[in-house]
DNA sequence: GACGAACTATGCAGGTATGCATAACTCTGG
DNA sequence: CCAGAGTTATGCATACCTGCATAGTTCGTC
């Protein structure tokens, strides 16, 4: 894999992310992703010599990454500010799919007992999103008795709006959830 | 249908919905639904001329209809009572599963842009459920304008928490929402 | 008990997925 | 230029799923 088949690689895995997105993990199959990324069925078991769950497994990896790095600020910031970015981006990330395209994390969770290592993946990503959510209601004065609670809300709320969005068509779950979480944070300042 | 094809029908649709909540749609095959009822082949499309499309249908609206009914009590309720039957209701479901199926109706929503009958029934489902969870809010003395955004935001949390309890294995997910969410109707309440 | 409808059993065609093998091509370094 | 690793292209065996057809069986009704 010296330069051009980086490239590749990475498309295939993208691919598969989004195909996840779209038609969960069940319906997302190798030859849809290499004809997304426009690559060859010879590349499959060059690139994926662990076949299918590899692949799976590798789009997971690549959706916690994407998000986690895209969060990665909010740590620096209280809920007033963190709050509105993270219900902006997913916002911004559903309705330009048209609804179609939710979280591939949740996707992998939702998974079939195959797969067992993307959900395990999902989990552990779970974990680490409370903890970064955690970090912002410290910075928000919040008592550290409920800190891990109301982290565990928050991040339910919002993959929970995400589902529900996309079946409504609308984006107004995550704006409603975005208000009353941030509600919940003022009452709890100290 | 006079009287055996009756229970073998719904055992066939009941199946798919299990398989629905263990491995989405996508994965979810008419062939495992009859292999799992018992059924054989020629059943498939004697009862469901509509083929696949309309087996996931059924088993979509077969799932709102047992949730639906599990949680048809609770508009008499207040948010003290209602709350932890409704969380101690999917904590057990999810348990007994060993943590491998969720509900069948987030599955429906997250599946590909076939199924689009059975999405928009997980659509008017999940518009229903807050609609009665706006009437607990209600008969707890909840603020009129408020009621909208903490229904959604209470949905939007169960169904997050189940999707989170699943990766990690844990019914924490659920029991902390309840915490919360419970306390937030406390300090809401007039 | 016989008729007819409902139901069950089984086979087949077409399509598609996975996993692997083999061959051809490309690009780099010597 | 050329040797070889890396990469892409293609074919094949096997298996599965859907949709349908056809035949056999069971059951209620007359």
């Amino acid at each position: 894999m010296s330069r051009a088949g980086a490239a590749t690689r990475a498309r295939v895995v993208e691919s598969a992310m989004e195909r996840m997105r779209r038609q969960g993990v069940g319906a997302t199959s190798m030859l849809d992703a290499i004809a997304d990324a426009g690559a060859s069925r010879g590349s499959l078991y060059h690139y994926f010599p662990g076949g299918r769950a590899q692949l799976i497994e590798e789009a997971t990896a690549l959706a916690v990454q994407e998000y986690t790095d895209a969060f990665s600020l909010i740590v620096e910031l209280d809920a007033e500010q963190a709050l509105p970015l993270v219900v902006e981006y997913w916002r911004i990330k559903v309705a330009e799919s048209d609804f179609e395209a939710g979280c591939a994390v949740a996707a992998a969770a939702l998974g079939g007992s195959d797969i067992a290592a993307a959900r395990a993946k999902a989990g552990e990503a779970f974990t680490s999103w409370i903890g970064m959510i955690e970090q912002v209601l410290r910075n928000s004065g919040v008592p550290a008795d409920r800190i891990p609670s109301v982290a565990t809300l928050a991040l339910s709320a919002i993959e929970g709006a995400v589902v529900i969005g996309l079946a409504h068509r609308s984006v107004e779950p995550m704006e409603q959830i975005a208000v009353e979480l941030l509600e919940l944070v003022r009452a709890l300042r100290a």
